[in-house]
DNA sequence: GATTGTCGAGAGCACCGCTCTCGTTTCTCC
DNA sequence: GGAGAAACGAGAGCGGTGCTCTCGACAATC
C-alpha cells in the first residue's frame, strides 16, 4: 500500500521537474535556480535537496525526460508514414518531426545538444534515454535492408570496428555502408537545426526551413542511394 | 604619444583577456569569473569593470576573438593547398582545418557554436568575425564559377531571396545552386563537429575523425559535382 | 506505544555579478 | 608649472546562487 509519504513525495518530485521545466523555457537552461524553484513551490531552498541531491540531479533527470520526449517525437514523425516502404518520406518525416520539436522546445534542445555543463559528465542512465532518437534512423535503414536495399558508400576502414561493435549493440543487421550513410546525413541534420536553434542563420537565412529540406532532401537522396 | 596610462590599460585589457581564455579552457565558459580573473590579476574584482562594463562584454571580447582565430585557421588550411584549383582538396583541407581548431580549442568552440548564453543576444560587432570562416567555403564556391563549374543541385524557391540578398552581402558570383551546396555542406560539417565535441559520439564512434572524413567527402562529392 | 526515518524550516558558508564611494595617480589645458 | 578633470584600484555592500548542517514536527514501522 502506498503511504501518504509516499505519494506526497512523488508528487513534490514531479512537481519540482514541471517548475524547472517551466523555468528552464523562460530563463534558459542554465539560469535554472533551485532556489528559484523552491520560491515557486512555496518551499524552503535545502527543502529540495530531499528529493534531488543536487542541481546536477536534477538536471538529469530534466536530460532523461527531455530525451524521451524527443524520442518519442521522432517515432511519431515516422509513424504517421502510412507506406513503411516509403523509407524517403520516413526519413524526411523523422527529420522534420526532429526540427520541429527543436524549435517548440528550444532550451529542451540546448540542454540535450547545447555546450555540455563543465564538470557535469553525463551519466549512464541518460544513455538509453540518449539513443532513442536515434533508433528510429536505425530502424528505417534496417527495414530498407530488409527490403532488399543494398547500400554502396565507400566505408573508411577505421570505421569499421565502431560500426560492428554498434551493430551487436543495436542487434540489428545494418551494413557498415548503411550505418555511415544514416551517421552522416545524423550529423547533417543534427548541424542544421543547430546553426538555427543557436542563432547562426540570423540575418542569413531568414528561410531555415528551406535549406533545412534541402539538408533532409539531400541526404534522403544519399539513404536510399 | 601613447602616455603610460594608455599602455598600461592596453596592457591590462590585454591579460584580462588572456587570463579568461585560460580560465575558460580549464573550468569551461559558463563558469568564467570575473572575480577569479581579479584574484588571478592581484586586483579587486571592482577594479575589472574598469576595463568591461559587464561579464557580457567580456563575453563578446572573447567571441570575437575565437572566431578571429577560427578563421585564420581555416584560411590558413585553406591556403596550404598549392594547387588552387584543387576545389575538393581545399574544401577539405579548410573543413579539416576547422575541426582541428575545435578540437585543440574546445571551450572555444562551446563558445561560439554552443548554447548562446540565456539573455546574451550577440552584439553587431561580432558579425564581421563570425563571417569570417564561412568566407573561406565561400571563396571556394567562388573560383569554382570563374573556372566555369556549374552547380545543378535543385534550389528550394523559398531560399532563392536569401541567396540573392546573401550574394549582395558577399559582393560575389556564385549561383543559387552553389550557395545552396555550400550551406547544406557547412550544416552538415558544423554537425560533424558539435556531435563529436560535445560528447554525443561518445561509445559510439571511437573513431570521430573517420566519420568526419565521410563527411566531408560526401559533401566534397557533392561540391564538386 | 516507543522508536526510527523522513521532511521542511532556518541559519549560515563561500561564491557570484554588479554598484557606489573614496582616496590616489595620471593626464590635459591654461 | 600648477589647477582641474579624468581614470584608476580598494573597499564595502546588495541581492543572488548552490549547498550544508541542525532542529523540531510528523508519519511509518515494529
Amino acid at each position: 500500500m502506498t503511504g501518504m509519504r509516499e505519494r506526497a513525495r512523488a508528487a513534490t518530485t514531479a512537481e519540482i521537474l514541471r517548475l524547472a521545466r517551466e523555468q528552464m523555457a523562460t530563463e534558459g537552461a542554465s539560469a535554472l535556480s533551485l532556489r528559484a524553484i523552491a520560491r515557486d513551490l512555496g518551499m524552503v531552498s535545502s527543502a529540495i535537496y530531499r528529493y534531488f541531491p543536487s542541481r546536477d540531479d536534477l538536471l538529469t533527470a530534466l536530460i532523461i525526460e527531455s530525451y524521451e520526449r524527443l524520442g518519442i517525437a521522432v517515432e511519431a514523425g515516422d509513424a504517421a508514414v502510412r507506406r513503411r516502404t516509403d523509407f524517403r518520406g520516413r526519413w524526411r518525416a523523422a527529420a522534420h518531426a526532429l526540427r520541429t520539436w527543436a524549435i517548440d522546445h528550444p532550451s529542451e534542445w540546448a540542454l540535450l545538444f547545447g555546450t555540455p555543463v563543465p564538470g557535469y559528465a553525463a551519466p549512464a542512465d541518460t544513455i538509453p534515454a540518449a539513443t532513442r532518437y536515434t533508433t528510429v534512423l536505425i530502424s528505417i535503414l534496417t527495414d530498407m535492408a530488409g527490403a532488399g536495399h543494398v547500400h554502396r558508400t565507400a566505408v573508411p576502414k577505421v570505421l569499421r570496428a565502431d560500426l560492428e561493435r554498434l551493430r551487436i549493440q543495436l542487434g540489428t543487421e545494418v551494413s557498415d555502408a548503411a550505418l555511415t550513410v544514416g551517421m552522416t546525413a545524423w550529423a547533417a541534420v543534427m548541424g542544421a537545426v543547430n546553426l538555427e536553434l543557436f542563432g547562426h542563420l540570423h540575418n542569413v537565412v531568414n528561410q531555415p526551413g528551406a535549406l533545412f529540406d534541402a539538408v533532409v532532401e539531400q541526404h534522403a537522396a544519399f539513404i536510399t542511394a
